[in-house]
DNA sequence: GAGACGTGGGC
DNA sequence: TGCCCAAGTCT
C-alpha cells in the first residue's frame, strides 16, 4: 500500500537527515519535550534552541519551575514571543505536581487538559516522549499530506478532526516506528516540503507525491491572511512587556508611558495583560510581573 | 469559526 | 523596503 511505503519513506529519509536537536535526543525527559512543543508554537526553531537550553538548565523538572514565581517564567521567556505560553508553562508545571505527581502525564487526554497543550501539543508529547502511536499534525504535517496524498497545493487553514484520521491511516501500527514516522513527517514538512519553495528534488516520496502526479509545480499562494502588527494592540502589549521583563522589581507607570504616546491604546494594551495575568498592580503606582 | 496573540529573520 | 512567515491555543 503507498501509504506504507509513504512513512517507510518518510523514516528512512529522517534516520539520515534529520537535524540533531536537543530534545529529540534519547536523554530528554518528556518535561523537556513539553517544553520543546510549546516554545516551537509559531516560534521558529532557530530561536528556540537557546532558550530551551537555558530553560532546562534553571528548571529541570516541572517541580522546578512550579516552585518559581510566574513572573520568573515570563521572565526567562526573553522574546519568544506570545508571552502567555510562558505563563501557561508555569501553570502547566503547577498542575503536574498537583495533578500528576510531579510527573509529565502520557495520557492524550490528560495532556489535552493543561493549560496551552492543545490537540497538536498533547499528541507531539504522547508520540515523543512516550512513544506512542497518535496523528501528529501540524502545519507542516498537513501541507506535506495536503500535497503528498491528497494532490492539493496546500493544506486548509486549520487542524480538522478529518486531518487527525487522515495522518493516523498513515502511521505504521507499531508504536516506536509510528512515532519515528510523525517526526519524519513533520521534519520533511519543515526542511524540504516547504511552503514556498518546496525542495522535490530532495523528496523521498516524489514519485508518488499526488501533487506532483498531477502536474502542479508552482508552489502555492499564501494560505494565511496577513498578520498586521505595527501599531497594534499586540505591539504595544510587547513593548510594554519588555519594560518589565528588564526590570527587577517593580516599574513606575510613567515608565510604562514612555513606550507608547497614545495613552488609550496603551491602557487598553495594559488592561489586557493585566487581565491576562501576565501583569500585576504594586500599589497604586507600580507594576510588576506575577510573584 | 474568525480573530487575538509577539518576534525577528528571509527574500 | 515591507510583506510573509514559524512545531498553535484559546475565546
Amino acid at each position: 500500500m503507498v501509504v506504507h511505503n509513504l512513512a517507510a519513506a518518510a523514516v528512512a529519509w529522517y534516520d539520515a537527515n534529520a537535524r540533531d536537536l536537543p530534545w529529540r535526543s534519547p536523554d530528554a525527559t518528556p518535561w523537556g519535550v513539553l517544553v520543546s512543543e510549546v516554545m516551537l508554537q509559531q516560534t521558529p526553531v532557530s530561536r528556540v534552541l537557546p532558550a530551551w537550553l537555558d530553560w532546562m538548565a534553571r528548571w529541570p523538572a516541572p517541580a522546578h519551575l512550579a516552585a518559581d514565581a510566574p513572573g520568573e517564567a515570563i521572565r526567562a521567556w526573553g522574546r519568544l514571543g506570545y508571552p502567555r505560553r510562558a505563563l501557561r508553562l508555569h501553570e502547566c508545571a503547577v498542575a503536574i505536581v498537583t495533578s500528576h505527581g510531579g510527573a509529565v502525564p502520557s495520557d492524550v487526554d490528560q495532556l489535552l487538559s493543561l493549560p496551552g497543550i492543545g490537540a497538536y501539543t498533547a499528541r507531539a508529547v504522547a508520540a515523543f516522549a512516550y512513544r506512542q502511536r497518535q496523528p501528529v499534525v501540524d502545519t507542516n504535517v498537513r501541507r506535506f499530506v495536503a500535497r503528498a496524498v491528497a494532490g492539493a497545493p496546500d493544506a486548509g487553514p486549520t487542524t480538522t478532526a478529518r486531518d487527525l484520521v487522515a495522518v493516523a491511516e498513515l502511521l505504521p501500527d507499531e508504536p516506536e516506528l509510528a512515532a519515528r514516522a510523525s517526526v519524519a513527517f513533520m521534519e520533511l514538512g519543515a526542511l524540504v516540503c516547504t511552503a514556498r519553495s518546496p525542495r522535490c528534488t530532495d523528496c523521498p516520496v516524489v514519485a508518488t507525491c499526488e501533487f506532483r502526479r498531477s502536474g502542479a509545480v508552482a508552489p502555492a499562494g499564501p494560505t494565511r491572511r496577513p498578520q498586521r502588527y505595527a501599531g497594534t494592540d499586540r505591539q504595544v502589549r510587547g513593548l510594554l512587556l519588555a519594560v518589565l521583563r528588564e526590570s527587577s522589581g517593580p516599574v513606575p507607570r510613567a515608565r510604562l508611558d514612555a513606550v507608547w504616546s497614545d495613552s488609550t491604546q496603551r491602557d487598553r494594551a495594559l488592561s489586557g495583560l493585566l487581565a491576562d495575568g501576565l501583569v500585576c498592580e504594586v500599589g497604586q503606582s507600580h507594576l510588576a510581573l506575577p510573584s
